[in-house]
DNA sequence: ATGCCGGCACGTTGCCGA
């Protein structure tokens, strides 16, 4: 079993990379953050094509989620249970015994602006959504761009970021909030010690110099660690000609008894 | 120096992203 995540920086520019990702690497669920589609406009003629269903949640010019899977996802959730969901940033479906919780985290701007405070109370209103979720599924894979560095590792320069937006110490209390719940770093998991990047800069050259951060994560929870059998990053992708500033994160699952 | 790049919108510049 296969799952990955990807945000693709709109997804009409981006279809033909999802649609040659997708035949190379035959994840068995993609997530995709930033479609920047409205549902209408979203291209699921092309993705049923190629052998997925799709799962979305967009709306016009920013944010949008969606999950990709090859066998049918049941039991869908777009944006949250109560209705009240103003950015398209959250989707969720039942993937055979899994539950998959696609999510584009709030970027924040800076730590002095209202979206910073929009993006605090947006990952506590996730933790409170995950705490009953996990109530009825216990297999959740929780995955998507966090927009958060979780660690100084996961930061090209921890100096230089100190505690801007996407490395500062509420943001980084919010995600082990999550982990407090039972979700597990599926990459740290396997690498304790890695550096490695999700996230590149479209300036300053920083993918040629390989300055990055990581900030799309694949979150397993308890009932999974059992089945993380290898995870990674695929570079490649961020390497194409007009690239998403982000890289697809994936993670191998094994059978489960 | 707060821009660099890139996507988007009733576009020719401003906004947002991270």
């Amino acid at each position: 079993m296969k799952i990955a995540a990807w945000n693709v920086n709109s997804l009409k520019v981006r279809l033909p990379q999802v649609l040659d990702w997708l035949a190379a690497q035959q994840p068995d669920v993609l997530c995709l953050q930033e479609t920047k589609l409205t549902d209408a406009q979203f291209p699921a003629e092309a993705l049923r094509a190629a052998g997925y269903h799709g799962i979305f949640h967009g709306q016009p010019t920013y944010n949008g989620v969606a999950i990709l899977s090859r066998v049918a996802p049941t039991a869908p959730l777009c944006g949250w249970p109560d209705g009240n969901d103003n950015q398209a940033r959250l989707c969720a479906a039942s993937v055979g015994s899994l539950r998959v919780v696609s999510v584009y985290v709030p970027n924040g701007q800076s730590v002095a602006s209202d979206k910073y405070v929009y993006k605090l109370a947006w990952l506590a209103r996730l933790r409170a959504f995950l705490a009953d979720e996990l109530l009825r599924h216990p297999r959740l894979v929780l995955l998507g761009d966090f927009n958060i560095a979780p660690t100084d590792r996961d930061v090209y320069d921890p100096v230089a970021w100190g505690e801007e937006v996407l490395c500062s110490p509420a943001e980084r209390a919010a995600l082990a909030a999550l982990h407090e719940l039972g979700f597990h770093d599926s990459f740290r998991h396997l690498y304790p010690e890695a550096q490695a990047w999700s996230w590149w800069d479209y300036r300053a050259a920083m993918f040629r110099r390989d300055l990055g951060l990581r900030i799309d994560l694949i979150l397993v929870s308890t009932a999974l660690v059992p089945a993380i059998a290898a995870a990674g990053i695929d570079r490649e992708a961020r390497r194409a000609e007009r690239p998403s500033d982000h890289a697809p994160v994936w993670l191998e699952l094994g059978d489960l008894p």
